[in-house]
DNA sequence: TTGAAAGCGCTAACAC
DNA sequence: GTGTTAGCGCTTTCAA
């Protein structure tokens, strides 16, 4: 295409349709009182000139950009892909457009770009899974006009927000719990490193405890988010504690990485150690044997996330706060 | 945050620091000569007043938006997944922010998507993998400044492209000839339906049989992109025809749902059922057998994509081609 | 039902 | 080095 072609803007429509700029655009926007003949005469130009309203423009007088931002750890991590799904079709379907943001993992870079953010760039922010602490996370947040988050708790002023467990390391606790009932004791623990307040080894430690289980925290190891940290951190983990007759995964990706390094390492799963993951991606269960985990609606997480987020920035300042059951899903790790 | 607070502009700030708005204007974006003295002075009130530059006053002017506009068929493909991470974290090192258009491997939600996009919304588009016709495409690319796609073959004039297969189909046949070479000899094909010019199975059969390899047309089915109806296609395949030696998948999703398939019609892999991929998602190394396919710097993709796009943006017009050669990657399933 | 004027917040171009 | 002026293309407000 030509760089140099002349944009086609409301004047040109209404010099050549032979009305005022303020006609045209309101037959654009379907606004005011408009004669059905000079409607149609103005939609005809406009259509055989090829209009299109500039968005910049618009947005420097509405202040609506009819965009939202979604920031998110790692989207090729199909847990976080399906709820950006959710997302972005129920945006689409409201007129918005997706910014995407995705950190890779990096609590730096996710400061960063909600550092760049603001209201003239996007009307709404969706924070999945943040990485970065309340402290820094919260005092971003506030200085946009409409948030939500998903997975974390927030103040009620701040925006609504959408669990997919009840409480931090829940499912992690439950996981172990049901290890223990089926007659595990030496219970691992995969607790994923995410830069912000995450449910670490001594609140695993002590939560279970407090339930009459006693776990070593020599068990519990530190690991990114990611297959192949939780490939190597597992098999460290199994090669300095052969006695572990089963391990809990902060998600379901590292829990496989674990799952490869215990078969590469010759045990035998479930009998000779037993897995449990956290959010059932379709790779847990196309696995040999497939891997128990906890199912949710990721991509209803996501939908609902662009809902609550909808309604604030219709002005609807009321604090929302949904949660989405988790279930556990027993396959063949177990 | 309260909504009616006034939103600190160039004027306040000049106002405040005692200089016109031109010279606040010019330190914020480091233009022009300015003293060191106001810069430090204006930097200072800028700060403390929260300066944040109005990003559609100053894109109204310079004609710049800073984003681009990704279009991907489904996110929750890891393939695209890892596409567009390479594609957004370089738009990411070079200041732009990235719009997500997931079409949801709907053609005419991609069409949609295409026609309400223009210069005023984004400063270049990367249409990867689209699902519609040249026909419908070209069109709406020519109205865009930028373009670059993926996996998809343009005019020289319309944008620049990188593709992953040297032409459409060329994994299949590869596949094909590979399975040929280790003695299968009914070769079924799972066609990817794309709502574009696809290869087709008409064009698998001529090709194949080019090369002295004869393949029965009805060992072949249409099946969407999708996991789901890898299995549900796969198993109707496999049951209408129980003679087939092999299959060569679409994609990795849908070899993988016809592999499920197979084993719960008792087929053994490799020896009674041979099978073949196409892009080397993650999952497929981790089933059982894993999956024989093709792998390709999916990442490195994306980030070119990006990067061609920009020496677009740039003014740089020059139309370029990348090909990223894919590799035969043999495990279990072959 | 339509139009004129003002201005959103910024930068380009030119003056001093 | 710094300031003034003139818009970018649109919607809001008010007048006709």
């Amino acid at each position: 295409m030509t760089k140099e072609q002349h944009r086609v803007t409301l004047e040109d429509v209404a010099r050549e349709a032979g009305v005022s700029i303020m006609t045209v655009s309101r037959v654009m926007n379907n606004t005011g009182r408009i004669s059905e003949e000079t409607r149609t005469q103005v939609r005809v130009v406009a259509e055989r000139l090829g209009y299109r309203p500039n968005r910049a423009a618009r947005t420097l007088v509405t202040k609506r950009t009819m965009l939202i931002a979604c920031i998110m750890p790692d989207i090729t991590n199909p847990y976080f892909a399906e709820i950006l799904q959710g997302v972005e079709d129920t945006a689409w379907q409201e007129g918005y457009n997706v910014l995407l943001m995705n950190t890779n993992e990096n609590p730096d870079r996710e400061y960063a770009v909600l550092s760049q953010l603001d209201d003239s760039t996007v009307d709404g922010v969706i924070a999945c899974s943040s990485r970065i602490s309340d402290e820094q996370l919260i005092p971003l947040l506030r200085k946009h006009p409409a948030v939500v988050t998903i997975n974390r708790v927030l103040p009620k002023d701040v925006g609504s927000i959408v669990l997919s467990q009840r409480h931090i390391g829940h499912r992690a606790v439950l996981a172990a719990k049901y290890l223990y009932q089926t007659g595990r004791r030496r219970i691992g623990y995969l607790q994923l490193v995410r830069g912000s307040s995450s449910f670490t080894s001594f609140d695993f430690v002590k939560t279970l405890e407090a339930e009459g289980i006693t776990i070593d925290p020599a068990w519990c190891r530190r690991c990114p988010p990611v297959w192949k940290a939780g490939y190597e951190q597992g098999k460290m983990l199994l090669e300095e504690h052969p006695e572990l007759e089963a391990v809990v995964g902060g998600n379901d990706l590292v829990t496989l990485g674990l799952m490869r390094a215990a078969i590469e390492l010759g045990r035998k799963i479930p009998d000779n150690l037993a897995l449990v993951g956290a959010d059932d991606i379709l790779i847990s269960s196309q696995v040999t044997p497939p891997l128990t985990t906890f199912r949710m609606d990721k991509y209803e997480i996501g939908a609902m996330a662009s809902r609550l987020l909808l309604l604030r920035m219709q002005g609807d300042y009321t604090y929302r706060e949904m949660f989405f059951p988790e279930e556990l899903v027993i396959r063949g790790t177990t």
